[in-house]
DNA sequence: AAGAATCCAGCAAGCGCTTTCTATATATGC
DNA sequence: GCATATATAGAAAGCGCTTGCTGGATTCTT
């Protein structure tokens, strides 16, 4: 058998109460009695039982974090911020947290099944990351979910997600319209005006608002869009290159190329190479998220940097309880346009 | 105040018990009744207490995965593939698992208290990914973890990692050295005689592993290393950066660079470039792994690719009891090298 | 058609901990 | 020195669920 709270209060001969409140250090014990105990545990080799704490005192040192795809460094390095915050093992004593990385893949339903294993665990925070999709119903059972999370005691953030109203959860948003905005901007200013974009899923918001972004500056710039220079594919670099060829197939004339994100305009970049094509003399490539890799591309990619550390970070502490939320439980996180080697003037 | 069982009990009418073994579906209960008290549970909206649940059948639907380095693509992956055999959410009913990644960031302390939390949860399996801290009180340390561990019932897999002799963990092992070893002989093969390499941090088998192969492959062909040719890092691209400058510095004579891992040989790339030398005309760069960026380097890497999807997908099945572990609970996973635009002959 | 076998549901005893309340022992005040 | 605060430890009542056992109602056997 395992040994048992019990078993350490006989060796230490004291009662089960005095052990337990040695273990929590949340009551007077007395120090000669503490030590006691203590010798017990370390001899007995004594692990506590998890459940059975969480179920007596009705809380649970579980903490959450939901990613869209745990094998893409978007998700990989907010989780990793996020999990530096939770303290973790790492944290000082006591605060020892259990920060765990939930994998939804990007399929609604995992995603609502992890938010009741989670519910059930009865979590203590959960912190979920990256855009939301938009499919109507779904939205709404999550919204559901997370407001009986945030009922039950458990601390919700969104991080990278646009706000869930009436929920009760915090959010810290990306500004990826403005973002999206800025960047074709950019091309715009360089002189584009025949633009192809690669679009991530459909019924992401991030999706959506990257989108939106783009399409504003055109508008901005009286460019009108050709219905055939958008492509939907999903947020990985084989889209990428995929999309690229068939945007060159549709119109071989565009002289820039924006993708949803880093990983695809690397695909994107690829496939412009194998075609013969250039960066940026022939045909400039924009990315988003501005990843690590991105700076080492070549030529290396003009992208917009989000500060997902930093962002991480502060969900982090926010799930902790360790830093005010913000005012109206809203923020917004800005990215920085970063202009490299990846974006030019276009041809003639 | 939360829905109990006892609350769905009372609105189906029905025992207590009787809702239990519906919701486990491990015991008959007759249609009709079945109906009554999954209509209950649905109008109460109740969701079963995780802690309760775990303290009185004394098991767990906690997976643990740990990784070293979850912004890393290299553990993302494997966390990806492993999770996706865990079922998490998506499997069939009933096996409704909760894996969790948890981050370790490379610290031994870290990585013994993550184990300790999920000994305290009674997780049902364990899966720990990558090499391992070569530190010896440690590695004693977490050999008896995991031996307690597989004591109470857990399941213990390594994936990645070399063999815990005496801790009854299987082990899906890398072949690094072999790789190591295959990498540098292509080198060789090309001409190099002059070989700087960039390693890991010390004390990690991953590291030892890699390089020894790569000397074995030295002294095979009679090349003496020189003690200059070889710099220790961090697994990370700002590393490879760095410990290239610092070859160049000690030798500039050296007409390939070997790197411990792909996001390292980007780094070193990007060195040699801003230091005026093509790739690999001049010199010629190596990685390991073949992450997915990898093939889309300029020029692209030459490496070895490790399955991590396929291994971390075999070790969640052991893990999961739904593959037979290796014969004697040990085997080696090959990588295999991936010559690409990275490596060529030397420069006179 | 009576006894045996089969179903299905309930009772109740925990699972291992936390925590309130109570009891004892020592310290403090006047 | 006696009454009153102040520490410290223990007794015991759960927390919400699972499950072995029991028993009444059905169905089967011959």
């Amino acid at each position: 058998m395992t040994v048992t709270l019990a078993d350490v209060a006989a060796r230490a001969q004291v009662s089960p109460a005095t052990v337990s409140r040695v273990l929590n250090g949340n009551y007077p014990v007395a120090a000669t009695t503490r030590e006691r105990v203590l010798r017990a545990v370390d001899e007995l080799d004594y692990v506590l039982n998890g459940p059975a704490s969480a179920l007596a005192a009705a809380t649970s040192d579980l903490v959450g974090i939901l990613v869209n795809d745990i094998a893409d460094p978007f998700f990989g390095i907010m989780a990793s911020a996020i999990q530096g915050e939770i303290g973790g093992p790492g944290g000082r004593a006591g605060g020892e947290r259990l920060a765990v990385v939930c994998n939804t893949g990007g399929s609604p339903e995992r995603e609502l099944t992890y938010l009741t294993l989670l519910q059930r665990q009865r979590a203590a925070a959960v912190v979920l990351t990256g855009g939301a999709m938009e499919n109507a119903p779904h939205a709404a059972a999550v919204a559901a979910k997370l407001r009986k999370l945030g009922e039950a005691g458990t601390r919700v953030v969104l991080c990278g997600r646009p706000p869930a109203p009436d929920t009760g959860a915090f959010a810290l948003t990306f500004d990826n319209r403005g973002g999206g905005r800025e960047l074709t901007e950019h091309l715009i200013g360089l002189g584009h005006r025949r633009l192809g974009y690669i679009a991530g899923p459909e019924e992401r918001t991030t999706t959506r608002h990257r989108l939106e972004g783009h399409r504003e500056a055109l508008a901005a710039h009286g460019i009108v869009e050709d219905p055939r220079w958008t492509v939907h594919g999903r947020y990985d670099r084989r889209s990428g290159y995929e999309a690229t060829l068939e945007l060159l197939r549709r119109d071989p004339s565009l002289t820039a190329v924006v993708a949803a994100n880093d990983s695809v305009a690397v695909g994107a970049s690829a496939a412009l190479r194998e075609s013969g094509l250039r960066i940026p003399d022939d045909v400039s490539v924009a990315g988003f998220d501005d990843l690590p890799f991105s700076v080492d591309a070549v030529p290396s990619l003009t992208t917009v940097r989000l500060p997902l550390s930093e962002a991480g970070a502060r969900a982090g502490r926010i799930a902790m309880g360790r830093e005010e939320p913000p005012p109206g439980g809203i923020a917004t996180v800005r990215g920085e346009l970063m202009v490299r080697g990846s974006s030019g003037v276009p041809r003639k």
